[in-house]
DNA sequence: AATGCGGGGAT
DNA sequence: ATCCCAGCATT
């Protein structure tokens, strides 16, 4: 293609965008109106970083209350670091929550609570790559900012039909999404495409109908949407098993805090036989006595493997001596504890199975 | 360049 | 069941 016919293509794309999102923008708890005044840097870092990989309907909850717990950077730096990650549990990826409460503590102690503003410095802070820091720049600062999110990369793939294979081709795609952002409003731009990305141009069933770029669209033209963009194959994932331990003690359950870092690193959990570092179903109870074992309790799905969990109930009656990090719940209360959600499910299997 | 890292919603 | 989502850090 022409260059001359590439940049009337490309003007048209970014000016059909901009119009359409001045009426039809999503309303969310982050973001100020389109043209309005900048958002706090605050909020736009922490809705950028819990909005990774997790769709917006599962973090408008999860941003709410840390906002009112926690209303600036400066509050949630003198939070315990353990707080933080119990009010993280159930959003998944819990580096993000590690990494949040670390970027907390950098921005207020060395930066003076103030955010930097430039997509080079936002780069350097904890848990926050390219999309990121490029998304913060754009949004909460006004820069002209390539912002690229997995909405951006299917919307422009299919505009240019681009069809060199992900991670490859996602040099192409910041190429053409660098030629369709403009110089001006550059965040709105970016929350415009991730919106069209996320309710009309949509991985499966586009609604081209309704499209403000269906005329400049080359997927579009050529029929077959879908195809882009081109991804590779995916792994198959294996089961592996796992066991829990219950050991419940007047009305409160044994917890353990689990290693720093791996799977579901820092969180609480109940005690179990090392299922994340291999030992799958076979380990010896953590204390001697009877135990009653429930097979198959729970199913789990992870990103690279599926988990099916076992429970083994102590039945013995003797007072039981803590050690470690192990921690007495009680169970009127397991709700605050934190758990993610292959726990929760565990718990709430026993708690329903007495009843 | 590959891999590890959650969970839930849509299809 | 499978795919996918406002990706990042590590190797």
């Amino acid at each position: 293609m022409a260059v001359d016919s590439f940049s009337a293509k490309a003007r048209k794309i970014s000016a059909n965008i901009g119009a359409h999102y001045v009426d039809n923008a999503r309303i969310l708890p982050w973001r100020s109106s389109p043209g309005g005044n900048l958002p706090d840097p605050y909020h736009v870092w922490l809705s950028e970083v819990m909005l990774q990989q997790t769709t917006v309907g599962a973090v408008k909850s999860y941003f709410e209350k840390f906002t009112r717990r926690w209303p600036t950077v400066q509050d949630l730096a003198r939070a315990e670091e353990a707080d933080v990650l119990a009010a993280w549990a159930g959003l998944g990826y819990y580096a993000r929550a590690r990494n949040l409460y670390k970027c907390a503590l950098y921005v207020t102690e060395k930066m003076d609570g103030i955010f930097p503003q430039k997509e080079s410095e936002l780069l350097l802070l904890p848990g926050v790559g390219a999309y990121t820091a490029a998304a913060i720049a754009a949004i909460a600062f006004g820069e002209r900012a390539v912002v690229v999110d997995a909405n951006i990369e299917r919307l422009v793939a299919r505009l240019f039909a681009i069809d060199t294979p992900l991670p490859k081709g996602k040099a192409e795609i910041r190429s053409a999404m660098d030629a369709i952002t403009p110089d001006h409003a550059a965040g709105d731009f970016a929350q415009a495409c991730m919106d069209l990305g996320a309710t009309i141009c949509t991985s499966k069933g586009p609604k081209c109908g309704i499209c403000p770029v269906q005329k400049q669209c080359a997927a579009f033209a050529g029929g077959e949407m879908e195809r882009y963009p081109v991804k590779p194959p995916k792994k198959a994932k294996p089961v592996r098993r796992a066991r829990f331990f219950w050991i419940e003690q007047q009305d409160r359950i044994l917890l353990a805090t689990r290693p720093p870092k791996g799977m579901l690193g820092g969180m609480r959990g109940l005690p179990d036989d090392g299922w994340a570092a291999g030992n799958d179903g076979h380990a010896t109870p953590p204390i001697a006595g009877e135990w009653q074992v429930h097979d198959n309790i729970v199913q789990h799905s992870f990103t690279h493997f599926s988990l099916q969990v076992d429970l083994a109930v102590y039945q013995d009656g003797k007072m039981v001596t803590n050690k470690g990090d192990n921690i007495w719940w009680p169970l009127d209360n397991i709700a605050e504890a934190g758990l993610p959600t292959l726990y929760a499910k565990a718990v709430d299997w026993k708690l329903k199975e007495e009843k």
